[in-house]
DNA sequence: TCCATGTTTCAATGATATTTGAATTATCTA
DNA sequence: TAGATAATTCAAATATCATTGAAACATGGA
């Protein structure tokens, strides 16, 4: 994952009605949610939740599709997971650091 | 780990300087960096830095000790960690999701 | 104390993000 | 085709953030 991407990722989600669109997205798993129905979980205005999703969309971070009338909206996970590998990669110069970054997922990285 | 403490955890990492100077801190490890060497290693002008090491700082995304006249600042892993946490917190309502979010650190979870 | 070095604060400027009502587009049903 | 429902785009006001030179502050050594 690059760089720029990284931060586009980051900022999509460094934002508090972001935050909550993506993790009631989260919690709703692969089956995702309809457009409508996450305005309706997070009190977020139709015209500023089509800005959030876009920038989201943009960022990689969810996807959509049409569905009759309604867009389904879906948190993308690999791009969340390749963003949680990130920040955690080439943790103390690659060496052995286990009391520092065991915690979460030290064991899987990624340099793509 | 709240909300409001994870978008501004968030916000302090999505941004260009600002990455580069925690990616840095994080692959020097617990030693940790004196901040005339993290703007030597990022290109970033003093007083530049300096308003974003605050930033990073106000987060809890890094930590800072005086040494004589140098201030060294160290990456805060346990944030971080909390912060990864917190993004797959809760994932698909809690009900396994083997095939959604195993790659990185489904195992490790956190509600704090 | 005085000087050199490392770091931070200040202040002014320019750039970027957020918000939302109204208008628009797209789809379904009858 | 007409009416209802779902979602997006537009535009303009508001708010927030990033940048950096110059000045100030703190520390160590002579």
């Amino acid at each position: 994952m690059e760089t720029k991407a990284v931060v586009t990722a980051l900022a999509a989600l460094a934002q508090d009605s972001r935050l909550a669109i993506f993790r009631a997205l989260v919690q709703a798993g692969p089956a995702g949610l309809a457009a409508g129905r996450i305005s309706e979980l997070t009190g977020i205005p139709p015209s500023s939740l089509s800005f959030h999703l876009k920038e989201l969309s943009h960022a990689g971070m969810v996807t959509s599709q049409q569905a009759g009338r309604f867009v389904i909206y879906t948190a993308n996970f690999s791009t969340m997971n390749a963003l949680l590998g990130f920040l955690t990669d080439n943790c103390c110069g690659g060496n052995p650091c286990s009391p520092v970054c065991t915690p979460a997922c030290a064991t899987e990285k990624e340099s793509t």
